[in-house]
RNA sequence: GGGCCCGUAGUAUAGCUUGGAUAUCACAGAGGCCUCCGGAGCCUCGGACCCGGGUUCGAAUCCCGGCGGGCCCGCCA
């Protein structure tokens, strides 16, 4: 077979398949129009089915367009099939029982694939800049400790959320909320104002009897986060100290916060970003929530929401909202906005933040654990009461469990972090490496192990769809083989270590002629013209984890191609092999790319 | 008690939005593959839609009711 390398033009659409779906479905229409079958192309389109029965087909299941025209599916698969006859880059139209399945030229396919990917190249898949800006606030914990892994699912689906937004031509600017004045910030610079042979006896002891953190030294974040547990449950047993804790809460507030305080949060925060760019995350911005307190703004919506249609004043002195009508579970149909003492809770604090978001940015996107369900519909609610008409779209994530059942806790002990994971990660993947590769000197082992070890972990975490939990087991996490992260990061480097031994012929771009026809060869260029679809796929519905299948069903093909198909040795094929292995390498490297993974050319 | 989410082979997971042709993929299990380019790979086999109703020509998918698991129901965040 001969397929002419279609350059990719200025079109916008990077979707290969584009042109044959457009014909396909006009073709469509007209034979509907034909029979006197009423379909609009809107319909067709909607029951299309682009995987279709074999690799090649797309399917269009008849049986809602025989209903509406009182036919047997059957028989009006055989007449339309009649009817669709020929149009552009038709290899077969037919009538299998109730479906019409339309089959397009390979060579076309072939051509048209590899003629956008390889002048493409990194873009490939990618739309130019043509949404409205967006704004992903992910991650936002809290500055009081190392991250365990739940916590680290939300900045794993934020950030590749935000990246494959980005590809989908939208700007994104992703943002990490800090809470510097809640009771959680109080409590760390509590603890710390004090020397520690000051500290409460049950504090002390908790963090002398905790499990050792060899790191602890080396990350001061762990260090300064070791007391927390302690001191939240030292607070719930001792009054006095926990109104030292509100008082000095209220002083965060009001803007008078002891010289020590951002500081510390500031150090904590430091080193818990430090654990984050392990797996390659990195924030555009970082919000404080003290800014909308020195601002004015938070008090500008307290204002607003007590003078809102529900607002309620209680007898101690505190403003609450009634918010009944709202279809909020009715234990929760009041929702304070200001404490007795006249301070903000975080709700309130949170509908300025968002306030400010909607005035930068058309779309806002918050992932949250599914412990916010509840807040966001709250917040709903009071962006309602003070008349604002836009909402946050929330991306909702189930938690991380252990075996043991339950989930991650500090103070149970029960809590994996991340930085403890990779450190196993990045030890088992030096293992690996060093049994394949002698050539290698330390440092290279060294980085190639940690970018094995952060794709292997944010693999691991983003396959799984959001809105299931997931029971955290280590030989699970710590897999590197079938579908793992470096099942993909092997087969990029295994079509790396092709091209570099193919040396120079591998620039193909001006390859005139393609040839290829071998069954694995079909099913590789079907897999990677199927990216473009996936992305648009991903950005409309936050389904982060579908990427993940698609990268796999990627890396899997070429290993099948790999494993049945000579290229070096090939002497006919050998340059139409080579152009199909360069492409498939730039689409898996936008999919490792779009998931946050290092694109290896050895490991 | 009320609300939200989840339930697919031994384990794990895709498909569910918009019902449609033999339900995806992996680990574990059994058996194979280095005459070629990296065996972190490839091939073959066996194995699943929680239960009960309903809607429909047709239900893993939609609706209702159970059962099981997670989370929330603070003047915490």
């Amino acid at each position: 077979m001969a397929a002419g390398v279609e350059p990719a033009d200025a079109e916008s659409d990077p979707d290969p398949w584009r042109p044959f779906v457009d014909a396909l479905v006009r073709a469509c229409v007209d034979a509907f129009a034909a029979e006197k079958v009423p379909a609009t192309a809107a319909e067709v389109i909607s029951q299309l089915d682009l995987e279709g029965g074999a690799a090649w087909d797309v399917a269009l299941p008849l049986h809602r367009f025989a209903k509406t025209c009182g036919r047997k599916p059957e028989e009006l698969a055989q007449a339309l099939c009649q009817r669709v006859g020929e149009f552009r880059w038709l290899a077969g139209a037919s009538a299998v029982g109730a479906y019409l399945n339309f089959r397009a030229e390979p060579d076309w396919l072939i051509g048209r694939t590899l003629g956008m990917v390889l002048s493409r190249g990194a873009r490939y898949a990618h739309t130019e800049v043509s949404g409205g800006a967006v704004c992903v606030e992910h991650t936002s914990s809290n500055p009081t400790g190392p991250f365990h892994i739940g916590r680290v699912r939300n900045a794993i689906i934020g950030d590749t959320l935000a990246r494959v937004l980005r590809a989908a031509g939208s700007p994104v600017t992703t943002h990490y909320y800090i809470d510097d004045v809640g009771r959680q910030a109080a409590m760390i610079t509590w603890i710390w104002s004090m020397p520690q042979s000051g500290w409460p006896e049950e504090i002390r002891d908790g963090v002398s009897k905790a499990p050792p953190r060899p790191d602890a030294e080396l990350r001061p974040h762990v260090r300064l986060g070791r007391p927390y547990p302690f001191v939240s449950a030292y607070l719930k047993t001792h009054p006095d100290a926990a109104e030292a804790v509100a008082e000095l809460s209220r002083r965060l507030e009001a803007g008078s916060a002891p010289p020590e305080h951002h500081a510390l949060a500031q150090q904590i925060l430091t080193g818990m970003l430090g654990s984050l760019e392990r797996i390659r995350i990195a924030f555009d911005e970082l919000v404080w929530e003290s800014s909308f307190l020195t601002d004015g703004s938070v008090e500008r919506v307290i204002q607003r929401l007590r003078t809102a249609p529900h607002a309620v004043r209680e007898e101690n002195g505190a403003w609450a909202l009634d918010t009944s009508g709202y279809g909020l579970p009715k234990e929760s149909s009041r929702v304070i906005v200001t404490r007795a003492d006249g301070t903000s809770l975080y709700q309130t604090r949170d509908v300025a933040y968002h306030l400010s978001k909607f005035a930068s940015f058309p779309r806002v996107i918050d992932v949250l654990g599914q412990d916010h369900r509840l807040h966001a519909r709250t917040l709903e609610a009071m962006l309602a009461e003070i008349g604002e008409p836009r909402r946050p779209e929330f991306v909702i994530y189930q938690y991380i469990t252990v075996p043991e059942g339950g989930g991650m806790s500090t103070r149970r002990g029960s809590a994996i972090y991340l930085d403890d994971l990779l450190d196993e990660a990045v030890e088992r993947a030096k293992k690996e490496v060093l049994s394949r590769h002698t050539e290698l000197v330390e440092t290279e082992v060294a980085a190639i192990a940690e970018s094995v070890a952060a794709g292997a972990v944010r693999y691991h975490i983003v396959r799984v769809a959001p809105d299931k939990s997931v029971t955290f087991r280590w030989e699970d996490a710590l897999s590197f083989e079938g579908r793992s992260g470096p099942f993909l990061q092997y087969a990029y480097a295994r079509a790396s270590s092709l091209l570099r031994k193919a040396g120079e012929d591998s620039s193909l771009q001006r390859l005139g002629v393609v040839k290829l026809s071998h069954p694995d060869e079909l099913a590789l260029v079907q897999v990677i013209s199927r990216l473009p679809r996936t992305i648009a796929y991903v950005a409309r519905t936050a389904h982060v984890h579908t990427l993940a299948g698609y990268a796999h069903d990627l890396a899997e093909a070429f290993h099948r191609f790999y494993q049945s198909v000579p290229v070096l040795t090939a002497v006919e094929e050998r340059a139409s092999r080579l152009a199909l292995v360069t492409a498939f390498r730039e689409s898996l490297g936008v999919c490792l790319d779009l998931l946050g993974m290092d694109r290896l050319e050895r490991m």
